[in-house]
This record gives structure tokens, sequence and C-alpha cells, in this order.
DNA sequence: ATGATACGTATTAACGCTAATACTAAGAGT
DNA sequence: ACTCTTAGTATTAGCGTTAATACGTATCAT
């Protein structure tokens, strides 16, 4: 804090007015008349005075700050809600305190402790396990406004996040429909519990009646164009012949793709790709990749409404609603053969 | 905030001990014995008690809350400023308020003082402009810790950078050097008053004899891959020949990258490209796009180590000081011929 | 003149915590 | 028996603010 800020009780010592007359005036109270205020206006400006938020918050008993927990910020669409976020909440007034849990459960669990402490009026959370929420479910038994952005419908916890499932499935769709039967997953999600993507995934194929191979779901232990990379020579490593390839994230995607360019593959004829998240380098790649757009927006949006609206409820929350945002498929040339064919 | 939780009364009533007793006991005095404080922390641990640390921080005069103001997040590099930021403070037992200016400097003033409100102990800023600072000269004037993330020698406030003259300078004479004599600059950041690249790309063509083409820099208007993929037609449009471009990130570098596979111009025999800030997806780019490195991790914790050591000192603050770290150049294929003459 | 009614301002308590100090009873020293 | 410690706990004040209430002093109608 810095070494010496002027006080109400400063100002109250300067103009001869009580403390109390001081944080009227400063308020705008219309019991204050004009006189008075300008004279503790001038002097509340000649001292630089900012009312003490943490001296307000205790009093108020609400601090105007929510958390967010994210997992990391490697992810573009990750940064894209925390920049949305930062942005929504500070028109409102609220402060963001921010942290990544870099996908580690303890971690999390250590952060929503670190926010609840500071009083936070509010959580949002992309946890890194969609199914171990516990740590999470037991704030909100206890009343505490959090709002996930992953969306479990039976976890008892709000919720507003992208429809995963609905859009893996849009994703694989798409490249049966295309004419491949023989698809690639690249997800390693799964494995801390977040299924959506490949349950999407078996339900394409199920649907369309596809037997998925099992040796062609492979966790590539990481999230970044280079795990995308690393996950494309393993799988061509294994010789099971395949010829689209569905990747959790457009980082991944951009990985693969790159494999493909390196190795004289073409894409999407011998290969074709298909991401998720929709981010601007995928755009702008040789080939550029489809992918499910995420509407970072209109989540974000949506959270924030939703998590304001628990924190001005009085008494119990209101039951917990999830809201999933259907994603949308963005065709480009990395998984058309029309595509490539006409343009 | 959480509509009611456990205080220090609270453990105090159902011990049976005062308040003063329990808030030593939990914070671990040696006058308190084991017996009493058994009966304290269990008591602490059934009403799930947490100490108000807005409370807390008013008495200590302290928040250990740190202020981290970035321009925006779109650039991956920014991006990991804040992560690290983050991770580092919070191992320090400080937490991250966090704000993007979005490049407004009434909106970077804005959060300032919304940071000084809440009493962040300190503040870490990427500033719009490297030139109109006083809003937070200001401040230091006042003896508040703040540590700027890009540096000004002359600014008279504490700074921990990369020195993008030297990065420029770097990137600018390896093209001079490969043959490049018509350089272009894709940079708009000048017009915002940092200069600092473009006097690196004038210097390097200075010193190596070389008079740069003013109407070969460019200001792409934003930092995206798009901007970068649109400098890229209006320098062709130009045509005033060039056989190399110096971007201001690698963002634009890869829309400068697109632009020219998707016009059929071979990077890097007639088009060589290098960027700034090596992010990933530079480096798994169809042709991996040579950068200058940019040194996170050690910025950051410099950073932070001088913003603490700032926060630390009694009275006065100790003289401003900057520091520049040495940035890298990274040679990859698109700007190296005999890279590929010989990969 | 006399209470009622404003108006402007001050006083007091509270928010949840810490820090300094004060108290009480038991045990030690002489 | 008498102070002198010491251990254990309680009391008080204060951090900077707000909110409720109280207090004067004019002003007003009756």
């Amino acid at each position: 804090m810095a070494k010496s800020v002027a006080r109400l009780k400063d100002i109250a010592e300067q103009t001869g007015f009580s403390v109390n007359t001081v944080s009227l005036a400063l308020r705008g109270s219309t019991r204050i008349p004009d006189e008075t205020r300008t004279v503790i206006l001038q002097t509340a400006e000649r001292l630089n005075y900012l009312p003490n938020q943490v001296a307000q918050s205790l009093v108020r008993r609400e601090t105007r700050s929510i958390g967010l927990i994210l997992t990391d910020l490697k992810n573009p669409v990750l940064t894209a809600v925390a920049q949305a976020v930062e942005l929504e909440l500070s028109k409102r007034g609220y402060t963001t305190l921010f942290a990544t849990s870099n996908n580690l459960l303890a971690r999390e669990a250590e952060m929503i402790e670190t926010f609840r402490a500071r009083r936070a009026d509010g959580m949002l959370i992309f946890p890194c396990s969609h199914r171990q929420l516990d740590h999470i479910r037991v704030l909100r038994k206890r009343n505490y406004p959090v709002v996930l952005l992953v969306g479990d419908p039976d976890a008892g916890i709000d919720a507003v996040c992208m429809d995963e499932r609905a859009g893996a499935f849009k994703a694989v769709a798409h490249l049966i429909n295309n004419g491949h039967s023989r698809i690639a997953l690249i997800d390693g999600s799964a494995l801390l519990g977040n299924t959506e993507k490949q349950e999407g995934f078996l339900r394409a194929h199920a649907q369309l009646g596809l037997t998925p191979e099992p040796k062609l779901m492979l966790d590539p232990k990481g999230g970044s164009v280079a795990a995308g990379f690393w996950a494309m020579d393993e799988l061509f490593g294994r010789k099971l012949g395949f010829s689209a390839v569905f990747a959790a994230n457009d980082s991944l995607a951009l990985g693969a793709l790159r494999y493909c360019s390196k190795n004289g593959l073409r894409v999407p004829e011998e290969v074709a790709i298909v991401g998720f998240d929709n981010i601007e380098f995928g755009e702008y790649a040789v080939t550029p990749i489809s992918t499910i757009n995420y509407d970072v927006t209109r989540v974000t949006q949506l959270a924030i409404e939703r998590v304001l609206e628990l924190i001005s409820a009085t008494g119990e929350l209101p039951e917990a609603r999830v809201t999933q945002v259907e994603p949308e498929l963005v065709v480009r040339e990395s998984s058309n053969r029309r595509y490539l064919a006409t343009g």
C-alpha cells in the first residue's frame, strides 16, 4: 500500500468538518449544501484523495471483485475469455482477480480458497476436471456465487459453456459426411475426465454407422502446437491408416497441419483436419483450418450475467442452471475437398 | 461476498474464549497452550473459518495484491506475461488484479486509479504509449511502487523490459547481412510513441550503409494476423519493390507469410520475413518464422523482484532503475537462404 | 411566545481483524 | 508471608469507511 495516502480524516481536519460530513459530501448527499461540498471537494482534490476500497468493502460487505480461474493461458480461446471477462466486469465496476490452475486440481482448490479469503463476491471457473467438482460444489452449497465455464448438466453448479459434445459431433459428422471413415482423434482431456469431445466423436460414428478405431484416439499430452505435431508422428507410426483428424483444439490442429506439410502430406487431399475453437492463427494457416467456433463473447456475457444474478440474490441461491451455447462448424480448406475443387 | 461466513467472533462465542485469544491461536502464537489451540482450531475447521483478508488488509495496511495492466491479450507474448506474473506472484502470496487497457490511454489511467483505490501494494504496467507516462510518473512521485514492462531509460520510472531497439536492430541487420537492401517494416506502434523497433530498423540501415525507403514503413493498424495480411497487400500495391519484411510481432509476420503463400510468393526466396516475440505458432508455420525471442520468464521475474523491492522499501523509494534484457535472434527458414540450400 | 419542522452537522457504533496493554491466578524466590 | 514472575487470557483501541441517530439552530405556522 502506498506509504501515506489521504484519508477522510485528513480532509476533515483540513476543512474543519467532521469525517462523516466529508464522507457524505464526497458521496454527493443532498444533505450537504453546495458551499460545504465545494470546500470539501477542493480539499479532497488537493490531497489527491481516493476512497479506500478496502475499508469500503469491509463496511459494505462486498468487494466488487470477481475471481477468474482458468486452466492456463496458452490456449488463445482462454486468453480471449480472460480479456472479455475483464472488460465486461470493469464496465460494471468490478475488478477481476485472476489465477491459472495449470490443470492442477490442488492449485485450483488453493486459488478458490485465496479468492474466498479475499471475499471475492463471486467466481468464474474453468475447472481442470469436468468431473471432480466437489470442492466447487461445496462452495455453492454455502451459497457462494460460482459459475463454471464448462458444463456438466448434473453437477448442481451453475454453468455457461459451449456444448463441446455437440461441437465435436458436428466436426466429426462433417468429416464422415465428406467420405472419411477412418478418423483420428487427438484429445488428451478425457484423461482429466473431460470426455465431452470424445463423446461427440463416438456419437457421430455411432449415429452415422461407423465403428471408431480405439487406437486412433490419442492423448497428445498437452494442448500445444508441438503436442499436435508429436501426436501425428505417433499416429502415423501406428500404421493403422486414416484419412482425417479431429483435434480437440486449433493449436493441436496446427501442429497436425505442420506435420503434414513437413512430411509432404497434402491437406485435405491426403489428410483432412478439423480443429476446435476457431482461433485466428487457424484461419491464416497455409491451409486454413476447419474448426468449431467458440463463441467467447456470448459465453462470457452470459456467465457474467449469471454470476451477478447469483450475487444479487438474497438468501438462498436459486436452483443451479446450465446454459449450453450451440457451437457452429466453420468449414475451411483443411477439410473440404469441394472447396479446393472449385476454388 | 458470501452471505454469512464465520468470523473470529463466532469461534470465540462457541469456544468461550475471547476474540483475541482465537486470533492468536489461529496465528500460532506461543502464548496459547496446545490444549486451547486445539479446541479453537477444531471449531474453526468446523465452521469453515477463513480469515477475512479485507479486514486483515485494513489493519495490516497492505493488501498483498499487485495490479497488472496490459494493453491487450491478443498478442501471445502478453498472454505469457500475464500467466507468468500470476504464477510467480501467487507463489509469493500475492494476488494479481488484472486489467487490459486496450491501448487506450484513458482506460489505462482509469485502471490505475481503480487499483490505487483497491490499495494494490504495487503495479506492473505495460503502458499503451512509451512516451506519455505522466500519469504513471505522478504515482511514483508519491512513492507508489510501479514497474513498467517497457522501458524508456529517461522516464524516471522503474522498468524491466526487452531491449526492443536492439532486437529490431538484430533482425534487420540479419536481413541486410543476408543480402537484402530493400526491407519493409510493418509496425504501427510508432504512432503511439513506441518508436523503439522503428529506431532499431533505421539504425541497422544507417550502420550498414543503407538508406531505408520511407514508403516501405507501414502502419498495419493493429497487431493481428489479419493486419499483417492486409499490410502485405498494401505494400505490394505500392509497387516499390522489396525482398524482405520485418514485422513488429509474429502475428503480423504470420499474416505476411499467409499473404505470400496465398499469392504464390516463395518465402524466403522471394520474400524473407522476420517477426518479433517468438511465439509457438511462428515456429510451426509452413515456413517457420525467424524472430526475436522475447524472454518472458526473465522479464517477469526481474520485474516482480523489482516491484517487491520497491514495496518493501521504507520511506522514499530508491532511484528508478531500468533493466533492459538483451534479445536474441532466432533464425529459421523464413529468412535464411542458406538453411534452405543445405536443409 | 411556542412548539413543530427543517437543515446542517456531529456523534456513535459497526464492519472483522490485529496489536498493545492489562489483568488474574498460580508458582517461584527470599 | 511477601513480592516477583510468568502463563494464560481479556480488554481496549485502532485500521478507514459507512449508517443510524442525535444534536443544535434557524425558520415557520399558529
